[in-house]
DNA sequence: ACCCAGGGTCATA
DNA sequence: TATGACCATGGG
């Protein structure tokens, strides 16, 4: 594994100037995102939509809902979502976790490791989910090691693909700047390549970003 | 019909 | 520490 700072900058630009700003994390408030970001795991974004739309509609898309709810009625409403049973027990420990943690008001106030131990406490969040959380919840620097950071890497030759989260986030994180703005925006960049096809033609973006990067 | 998607937990060796 | 089984829907 070689990462440098330069390599991860001009492979930003070129995310950037192939796609422009993706507007990351979709959600209408935070505890929606942190939702979302549960409702994702291993599962196709378009299929979370859905499950977050039934949220709405029965107005249970706040904590107290999704912890008062009975397990039945929340199973059924993110059914879309896939996963459904073992994702209500996860939606349901995040709610009473947050609770008792006092919410935003307290959370906020943690130290950025201490509250990803903290939030990596609860059964069902994972180093994945809880970046993803820390990132576009709470606005901490760091870079979320996704399936596509590790495939994108990986064909960059910049990783062998299968280090350790922890191996991967602390050779990011040593070489990054703490720039959140950047940091939400590059991680929807690289989800947004990685679901890009290529195109066939010399337009293609795709191939473009992947062209090799010169430092 | 088959494959995988914006992962994580748990049991086993 | 490191694999493997398991969870489940929907779109290609």
């Amino acid at each position: 594994m070689r990462i440098s700072g330069n390599q991860l900058e001009a492979l930003y630009r070129r995310l950037y100037a192939a796609y422009g700003p993706q507007y990351w994390w979709p959600a209408d408030s935070p505890f929606e995102m942190m939702v979302g970001a549960i409702l994702t795991q291993n599962t196709a974004w378009t299929n979370v939509e859905q499950a977050l739309q039934n949220l709405k509609q029965s107005k249970a898309l706040h904590v107290h809902a999704i912890i008062e709810l009975a397990d039945e009625k929340l199973a059924a409403l993110i059914r879309p979502s896939g996963y459904f049973n073992i994702k209500t027990k996860r939606l349901k420990n995040y709610a009473r976790w947050f609770v008792d943690a006092g919410c935003f008001r307290t959370l906020k106030c943690l130290d950025d490791e201490v509250l990803r131990r903290h939030l990596l406490s609860v059964n069902g969040i994972g180093p994945e989910t809880a970046d993803t959380i820390l990132l576009y919840a709470f606005e901490r620097p760091l870079f979320v090691i996704d399936i596509y950071a590790r495939r994108l890497f990986k064909k960059l030759t910049l990783i062998s693909g299968d280090e350790p989260y922890a191996t991967l986030r602390l050779a990011f994180a040593s070489v990054l700047a703490d720039d959140v703005p950047m940091l939400q925006e590059y991680h929807a960049l690289i989800v947004r390549h990685g679901k890009e096809k290529c195109s066939g033609d010399a337009t293609c973006k795709h191939c473009a970003v992947e062209a090799l990067i010169s430092v």
